[in-house]
RNA sequence: GGAGAGAUGGCAGAGUGGUCGAUUGCGGCAGACUCGAAAUCUGUUGUACCCGCGAGGGUACCGGGGGUUCGAAUCCCUCUCUCUCCGCCA
């Protein structure tokens, strides 16, 4: 959620600000909505304070046992019952509408972030790597996890539709490796806490971390349950701190989590239907962070930096983008893309999304730290992906394959792969 | 699945219709005492929102939602969660 004081304040910037992102911000809705708001309020307020004088008078009188009074002031009362009830309903009705209003909102983008809405207006930062040259053709990690016996399309199919994927053997392996080796690095050498969570999380917290009127259609639902399956571990972890005061000292935290991923893809029909880029369920660990406002860009570079880390190990090239304005999520104020290079696309693919939300997060959990001043204030939120392992899995598939269609194993991962230096068909 | 008990401020724990945002204790903060500290004493100490340039004023919140009432932490309905016992079970 957007500051409401800065909407009521300098709602021009704000709707300026907005527009660089494509969002048209209804200044008139918004003035007409809160100033309707500030009547209704004030005036149901008032209305509640005169009650609650009278009421206490009543309460004083029987103490004196005056009933002559308490007649009196017990028929005075009964007049703006009703007027009062009348108000607390509208304003009720209007507090609703205006927070509905805000909460759709996305957030007011850093200043850094570049503008526009075109692919071209993204920003790269950098380039790690080599892309391999290969002397055969390279192949897509479809072709490859089927020569390996390894990747199984058909069976998923069977199990549960298009977009889902069956592992075995030494693939399914690799895939847990790479889960394996990522927390070990996050949770050893970056700082981070490991966290199990729950793989559903309730209708309020899903609108804490984004908007859920907006957002839900890409989200599977639980039948008849205010329960929705995690489309990634940010939902329960950036949660952790929902309605909470965090002591200042306790600031940053840091949490790593390894999950599935559920995501209804609703409007990618068409879109990489080939393979296992785009799946309903799917694994990713996820790096999220809590900090204080002054360090939270800091972080953003520092947790950019964490999941690139995974990739330097597993020696796969890739880039670094600045989102522009146009596509930066709802809630974030500023994101990097990691993309892998994958020779089977010639393409440079999203592997991870890292993303400080500021406090807009926070505000719509609730979620602050108390300031040198003695003052609660939202914290600043930031989540990225460290990293998507089923893309990672085709990463590897993709830029380790060799001729005779075997994978040679990144050095970082033999350990986890009981020291195989290569995975061939069995 | 069956039976019962409970949910109050950072924590513990009172309060069962009226001056209760809430007794008290612990903790926290400030001060006194002290060379300093401990102990002791005094004061203070919830969150969110609104109006106001400000000083200040107001509203809501005792697990969530609804109801009764002039007035609800207290009564009624409902939901959720926690605990205990029995059964079943990965």
């Amino acid at each position: 959620m957007i500051d409401i004081q800065l909407l009521r304040n300098s709602i021009d910037t704000v709707a300026a600000r907005l527009g660089t992102r494509g969002y048209e911000l209804d200044v008139s809705g918004f003035e007409k909505l809160e100033k309707h708001r500030k009547d209704i309020q004030t005036t149901t307020e008032q209305l509640q304070s005169q009650r609650n004088a009278v009421s206490k008078q009543i309460g004083q009188a029987k103490a004196r046992k005056d009933e002559a009074l308490v007649g009196a002031l017990m028929a005075q009362a009964a007049d703006f019952g009703d007027k009062l009830k009348q108000m607390e309903v509208q304003n009720e009705s209007v507090q609703a509408r205006l927070r509905e209003f805000v909460s759709l909102i996305p957030n007011l983008t850093h200043g850094s972030v570049p503008v526009g809405s075109r692919p071209e207006d993204c920003a790269e930062q950098r380039r790690w790597g080599e892309a391999r040259k290969f002397d055969f053709a390279a192949r897509d990690h479809v072709d490859i996890g089927a020569a390996l016996g390894g990747l199984d399309f058909d069976t998923a199919a069977k199990l549960a539709g298009a977009r889902f994927a069956v592992m075995k053997g030494g693939v399914a392996r690799l895939h847990r490796a790479l889960a394996q080796f990522m927390l070990d690095v996050h949770t050893t050498e970056h700082g981070y806490t490991e966290a199990y969570v729950p793989y559903m999380v309730s209708g309020a917290c899903a609108d804490g971390v984004s908007s859920l009127a907006k957002f839900k259609g890409d989200l599977f639902k639980i039948e008849d349950r205010d329960l929705y399956l995690i489309p990634t571990a940010e939902y329960p972890v950036t949660n952790f701190v929902r309605d909470e005061i965090v002591p200042l000292e306790k600031l940053p935290l840091k949490f790593v989590c390894h999950s599935p991923c559920f995501r209804s893809e609703a409007g990618a029909a068409g879109k990489d239907t080939r393979g296992m880029i785009r799946n309903h369920q799917f694994d990713k660990v996820e790096l999220v962070q809590i900090v204080h406002p002054s360090q939270s860009y800091l972080a953003h570079e520092e947790l950019t930096g964490h999941a690139e880390a995974i990739l330097k190990k597993l020696e796969l090239p890739y880039r670094v983008v600045t989102l522009c304005t146009g596509d930066t999520g709802f809630s974030a104020a500023k994101t990097y893309d990691i993309e892998v290079w994958l020779p089977g696309q010639n393409a440079f693919r999203e592997i991870s999304s890292c993303s400080n939300f500021e406090a807009f997060q926070a505000r719509r959990m609730q979620a602050r730290f108390r300031n040198d001043k003695g003052k609660t204030e939202p914290v600043h939120t930031l989540n990225g992906s460290g990293l998507a392992v089923g893309r990672t899995l085709i990463a590897v598939l993709e830029n380790f394959q060799n001729a005779d269609g075997s994978i040679t194993i990144p050095a970082a991962l033999r350990d986890y792969m009981g020291g195989a230096e290569k995975l061939s068909r069995p």
